[in-house]
DNA sequence: AACTATAACTTAATCGATTAATCAAAACTT
DNA sequence: AAGTTTTGATTAATCGATTAAGTTATAGTT
C-alpha cells in the first residue's frame, strides 16, 4: 500500500484548527490580514515538518481550474515537433501552467480522442496541430467555448487562435533563392494533403516561378500522400529525375519527405548540389550533417511556442477576448545544397 | 464561459432517477443483474444523447486511482527517447492508461519537480529514465511504495524494478567488432557521467581491447562533460586524432556525442571509415543519411517500453509483487562506417 | 455602557463520481 | 398466508481542497 498522503485536514489536527484555515494559510490568503501570524507560522511549519503537497486534482475538482494544458502535436518523433513541445513546455511552466502532450500521427480519430482525453483530465485549455479534416472538432471546441489555439497550422476558414509561419512567402522565398542561384528546372516535392499550410507552400513555389516568368513543365510539382511516404517519395523523385526535362532543384515541403528523398538520392548517387539544388522546410541536425549541409527554411520555433502559450493563456484568463492571428516570418538558412550553379557549359 | 459538462446527475434527473444508479450502469455493473434492463437501456441512451463524458479528476479522487502514469525522460529532443515516449505511449494506451511526460534535461533537480509534479496530479506509477545523483528521490519513491521502473538505466546499488540494455556486452561487441573489422586503434568517446550504464559501455570496451591483447595509448578513451559538449568533443577528437599515435576508429557512447562529434569530423575533411572508423549508440535517421551510413548499436526499443508498461502495470495492480530486472540485448547494425579496412600498406 | 468594527476562526456546502449499506416491492417457498 | 429471496433502486458517506457565509471574542468608538 502507498503511504498515506498528507492532507490539510492531517495538518489542520496536528495544529487544532479547521482545514479551512490551513487552505488559507497554504494559499497565501493570511498575507491579507485573514489569518493571526502566529497561527498562520504554526500551520507553515507543521505543514513543512510533514511535507505538504497539495492534491492537484481534488483543488482541480473543486476550483475548476487545473492549470493545466494539453497539447496535441502531430508527431513527437519529427524533431521540429519535439521541439516546439519543448518550447510550449518550458514556457508554460514559467506561467505555472504544466503541460500534457500527445501525438496525433496526422490521424483526425486519434487526435479527437486525444482531446477528448485531456477534456475529461480537466485542462484549461489547448494548443493544437491539427490534422487534415479535423474541422468539425475544432468547431466544437469553439461552440463549447473551450479556449484553445491552433498552432503551426490552421483553417482559414474558421475563426480561431493560431500561431503560423507564413508558409507562402518561405516557399516563395526558397524559390526565388534557387532562381538567383542559377537553377533552372525547379521541382517541389510536397504532400498531398488538403491542409492549408502545405496549399500555401505550393502555392508560394508557383507565384515565385510565375513572377519570374518560368513555366514549369508538369513533372515539377509532385505531391506524395502521407502513407506510403517512402514508396511514393521514390517514384516522385524518379519522375522528377529522369525525364526529358529533369529537374536541378528541389524544394522539400517537410521534413519526413526530406528524410525519405535524401535516403534515395543518396542511393541513386545523384551529387548535391551539383547534380541537384535542395531547400529544404524542417529543421535537423541532418541538415547540418548531410555531407552537403542543406538550406532551410527556418522558422521561429521559440517564437511560435511562446506566443501560443501567451495567447492561450490569456484566452484561459479571459475568455472573452477576441480571436487573435499571429503569422510570422520564416528565414531561408543558406548552405551548401542550393549555392551557386555553375555556368552551364559543364554537365 | 465555458459550457456546463454533463454529469452524472444531469442524466439521473432526466431519467428521475439517483445518480448511483447511472454510475453503475456507466460502469457496466448492470450486467451482473444489478440494475433493470429497461432502465440500464433507458439510462445509456440519455447519456449518449447528451454526449455524457465522465469526470476524470472527480473519479480519480474518490476511486484513488486516475490510469495514467507518468514518463520522465531525459530530453524528449533526442531520437531516442521521442521513440520511446511513442511506444510507452501506444502500449499504456492498451492497457487503458494515459501517459503524461516531460523532460529532465539530465538535470536531477528538474526530475524532482517533474516526480512531485506528476505525483501531486496522482498517476498511479512512473516510469523513470534517471539522471546523474537522483538516488535520494529514487530512493524516496520506493520509501513511499510509489509504484515505478527506471528505464534504459538505473542504479545497481538500488534494488528497483527496471528495464534496461546490456550496454557492457553492446559496448563489447561493437569494439570487437572494429577490430575484426581490422582497426588497430580504437578509441572511445564517452560522457563523464557517475551513471552506470554509461560506465557499462566503458568496461565492455576496455574489455574488448583486454580479451583482445590490445593495449590502447592514454588518448584512446575520452569522457566529455554534458555542459560544454560542444567544444569539448572537439577538444576530444583533436586529442584522439592528431597526436603522435592517432586512433583510427571511435565508438561514441551518445547520439549527442555522435551528433557534435560528425559536425567537426565534417568541417576537418576526415574521411570515414578510410581514415576514421564509426560505430555509434543511438540510432536516428542521421546514421542512415551520412554520406557513409554509420554503423550502430540498436536497442531493442520497442521490447523496452513494452516491458517497462507491463511490469509498471502489474506492479501498480498488484503491489507487493518483488522487483523485476529486464536486461535486453542490443545488436550492431553494421554499415560502411565500421567497412573492413583495406590492407596496411595504403594509409 | 452600549454599540460597532475588526480580527481570527469555524461551518458547511461544493466540485463529480464511486460504492457500501440499506430499503421497498415483487417473486418465490412451503 | 406468512416468511424468505431476489430484484431494482436509493441514501449517504467519501475522496481533498476551496470558499462564501457565519461565529466569537476582542478592540475601538462615542
Amino acid at each position: 500500500m502507498q503511504k498515506k498522503k498528507i492532507t490539510l485536514k492531517d495538518i489542520a489536527t496536528r495544529a487544532g484548527v479547521s482545514t479551512a484555515l490551513v487552505s488559507y494559510v497554504m494559499n497565501g490568503k493570511d498575507k491579507e490580514g485573514k489569518v493571526g501570524k502566529k497561527m498562520a507560522a504554526t500551520i507553515r511549519e507543521i505543514a513543512k515538518e510533514l511535507n505538504f503537497k497539495p492534491h492537484y486534482l481534488a483543488r482541480s475538482l473543486r476550483s475548476g481550474k487545473s492549470f493545466t494544458i494539453g497539447l496535441v502535436i502531430a508527431d513527437i518523433s519529427n524533431p521540429f515537433f519535439a521541439n516546439i513541445a519543448r518550447v510550449v513546455e518550458n514556457e508554460a511552466k514559467r506561467f505555472g501552467f504544466t503541460v500534457f502532450y500527445g501525438s496525433s500521427d496526422e490521424d483526425a480519430e486519434k487526435s479527437f480522442d486525444l482531446i477528448d482525453m485531456l477534456h475529461n483530465r480537466a485542462v484549461d485549455g489547448f494548443i493544437i496541430v491539427p490534422t487534415e479534416n479535423s474541422q468539425s472538432k475544432i468547431r466544437y471546441l469553439i461552440e463549447e467555448n473551450i479556449p484553445f489555439i491552433l498552432l503551426d497550422r490552421f483553417f482559414p476558414e474558421i475563426q480561431t487562435n493560431y500561431v503560423s509561419t507564413n508558409n507562402y512567402q518561405a516557399s516563395f522565398d526558397a524559390c526565388t533563392h534557387l532562381l538567383e542561384m542559377g537553377y533552372k528546372n525547379i521541382g517541389l516535392l510536397g504532400l498531398d494533403s488538403a491542409l492549408h499550410h502545405m496549399k500555401e507552400r505550393i502555392r508560394g513555389y508557383e507565384d515565385a516561378l510565375v513572377t519570374h516568368g518560368i513555366k514549369r513543365n508538369k513533372n515539377c510539382l509532385r505531391k506524395v500522400p502521407l502513407k506510403d511516404i517512402s514508396i511514393k517519395t521514390r517514384e516522385a523523385i524518379d519522375d522528377m529525375m529522369s525525364k526529358h526535362e529533369p529537374v536541378d532543384a528541389i524544394i522539400f515541403c517537410t521534413y519526413s519527405l526530406a528524410v525519405n528523398a535524401l535516403k534515395y538520392i543518396n542511393e541513386l548517387g545523384i551529387k548535391v548540389p551539383d547534380k541537384l539544388g535542395i531547400v529544404s522546410f524542417g529543421q535537423a541536425e541532418l541538415f547540418d550533417l548531410y555531407h552537403c549541409p542543406i538550406t532551410y527554411i527556418m522558422q521561429q520555433m521559440n517564437e511560435l511556442g511562446k506566443k501560443a502559450v501567451e495567447i492561450l493563456i490569456q484566452k484561459i484568463e479571459n475568455p472573452d477576448l477576441p480571436t487573435q492571428q499571429v503569422l510570422m516570418q520564416a528565414t531561408i538558412i543558406k548552405r551548401d545544397s542550393s549555392r551557386k550553379k555553375i555556368s552551364k557549359g559543364l554537365k
